[in-house]
DNA sequence: CGCTCCCTTGACCGCTTTCAACAATCGTGG
DNA sequence: CCACGATTGTTGAAAGCGGTCAAGGGAGCG
């Protein structure tokens, strides 16, 4: 557990390596995953002085911890840095925005096709080899980050797969037929 | 119009009066709208040079027009200027984070006495009368907001009433049973 | 009065969930 | 190095919920 909703924001972390999974538990138990932290991110900068969300990793994972007040003070006194931090959240909120259409009442399938192509971008601004897809995180996770169950991911996967659109490797897929994936991430 | 998901971002507008609607179309055809800014918040400022949402005045609307690199210049020489931006940006994605957590894999009940419960917090903010509970929008705007069908979204509103949990009135819902409609709004 | 637009309601269909069993993978200790 | 148990992932069958399609009210307005 790097950190947990309704804690005071006595820290800001920043991931270094591995996946963190940003997420709510809701009054029926559900848990909602907002989103995904890769190497760079930054976490804990909340609006008010408590976290509104908790985060863990959702694989092996290191973070640097930095005291909230003066990683703050730095970061008023180096707009340069500042300017990164702003443009990290205005990432961030647009990453939420692409999230908040594929939750909406589409298909599994779409879905599934969607969030590959959107994590594919994220990893190649990190490492590259644009064909092969890194998915470390649990079934489970991916379920609870796009609103399906565990059955539909799995079931969705395999039928991608199937139709030779992706092939499943160990902890991720190797995306077959680009231009297949991107139509049923269209539907 | 405000401004047009895909047009080059050449400005930056601050909505003074009124309510914008933020959203996107989906390749599908579909619409989710992702937001609402209220007078003070800041529109177009996408990470990237073209805007990554449309907006447009969800009632009568007032805004300010920066040409976008005059502003950026003097934000970026204005360290507590940016801060406030930053700021903003922040509490965007917080805003956010809550409307994925409704968007997720909930019954339409859950979702629709969720948005009540949450419009009447943002109205108690202006007006009061916290029986009452104005919804001047159309059935449609609901659906495209919450994910649902706006058949969907009449069917529940036409179920919570006939549980004499809310009343429908014109333009708007009496909120009978607080408590029944929270529990609805957990499951 | 009649038009239009929006909301409501019904019937049916299909996708996703749920429940459950099974397979595979991983970690642990012998 | 293998055996075993625990965890995770896959797959099948059946049921439920919301979507789609379509028809039927109502309210507002000329």
């Amino acid at each position: 557990m790097i950190l947990a909703e309704g804690d005071p924001a006595d820290f800001v972390f920043n991931v270094t390596a591995g996946v963190a999974r940003l997420f709510r538990i809701l009054p029926n138990g559900q848990r909602q995953i907002l989103g995904f932290a890769l190497p760079g991110d930054f976490l804990g900068l909340p609006p008010g002085d408590r976290y509104r969300f908790s985060a863990d990793a959702a694989v092996q994972a290191v973070a640097c911890r930095f005291p909230r007040q003066r990683f703050i003070t730095f970061a008023e006194s180096h707009p340069p840095f500042l300017r990164t931090l702003h443009d990290a959240a205005v990432r961030n909120l647009d990453l939420a925005h692409d999230q908040m259409t594929q939750l909406g009442p589409r298909r599994a399938d779409a879905k599934v096709a969607g969030f590959v192509l959107a994590i594919r971008r994220r990893w190649i601004g990190l490492n590259d080899s644009s064909t092969v897809v890194p998915l470390p995180m649990r079934r489970q996770d991916l379920g609870d980050y796009l609103g399906l169950s565990i059955a539909t991911v799995s079931r969705t996967f395999t039928l991608l797969d199937r139709q030779r659109v992706i092939l499943i490797v160990p902890q991720g897929v190797r995306i077959l037929d680009p231009l297949r994936l991107e139509q049923i991430a269209a539907l």
